[in-house]
DNA sequence: ATATGTGCAAAGGGTTTGCAGATAT
DNA sequence: ATATCTGCAAACCCTTTGCACATAT
């Protein structure tokens, strides 16, 4: 599990854990992930480059696709949107604008915990990961006049 | 709301209602997603091909996209799989299996919807759907031996 | 009668792949 | 030293678009 804002230095550590090199197109990208919370891939590439104007979108797509199978990335797919990818952490409720697209954590309590084990009895399913987004429009997006 | 396997007259009634003409073409596709319960694009021309061979690709995408617009189908955004569409009914939660990649619905109770009205208060953030989607393996594939 | 919808084929855009050169360990 | 990774460009989808013909109302 990854926090917001880590140094480059815990981001070699995790790629190290799950077998990856870590080269500064990846530390980049943890860092850009990282620090914007989730993101789209086009939004990624754009954002890396700021720093590192050389890196290729294949290489962008290579090491999501390879961080996603390694669990340290994961993705968040929206309905009508591309999908965004986040750092791995707790799992946690995504609130989103469906207005302006602004994706917002919320921390997944005990009792929705308790819920979902409820589920798994119910049905016996074994659930390994929750992902509950909830749409709607956040606080700026009711108020601003059209 | 439109509950599974509806017949072809409730179908043009619900084309009308949102001012969709009653083609061929629609009524086999909502057919085919009522049939169904959820269903990948794919999956859906090759079953609407089976009932209605001449049906182009390119009127399913542009009905999809109209039957989203209107209301009348939802998205189903799933993580590392394609999305699946289907006739639009009351808020539930999706169990996924990551194994075989069955989708199963399970009934959003109301314990439920109060913690997601509880999230609204919090964060005046205005909820208008939530998507639940659990991940994991259903009961075939946590005991079939591979 | 006429506004909409369909099918075709071409265009478009995002993602993947193969390979030679570069890099991390 | 060498297994892995990067960047490039081509290949590959899936999805959208434009247009002439067909159809629902």
């Amino acid at each position: 599990m990854i926090e917001r804002g880590k140094m480059m230095k815990e981001y070699r550590a995790v790629l190290k854990a799950v077998g990856l090199k870590a080269t500064i197109q990846r530390l980049k990208l943890m860092e850009v992930i990282g620090h914007s919370g989730h993101i789209t891939v086009d939004d990624m590439v754009v954002a890396v480059h700021e720093s590192h104007p050389s890196i290729s979108v294949a290489t962008v797509y290579k090491n999501i696709s390879q961080m996603l199978e390694s669990g340290i990335v994961v993705e968040i797919p929206i309905v009508g949107q591309k999908s965004q990818y986040e750092l791995k952490k707790m799992d946690h409720i995504h609130l989103i604008c469906t207005d302006c697209g602004f994706v917002e954590d919320e921390q997944l309590d005990i009792a929705f915990d308790q819920k979902l084990n409820y589920a798994v009895t119910k049905d016996s399913f074994l659930i390994t990961r929750s992902q509950i987004n909830l749409y709607g429009l956040c606080y700026n997006c009711q108020t601003v006049v059209k």
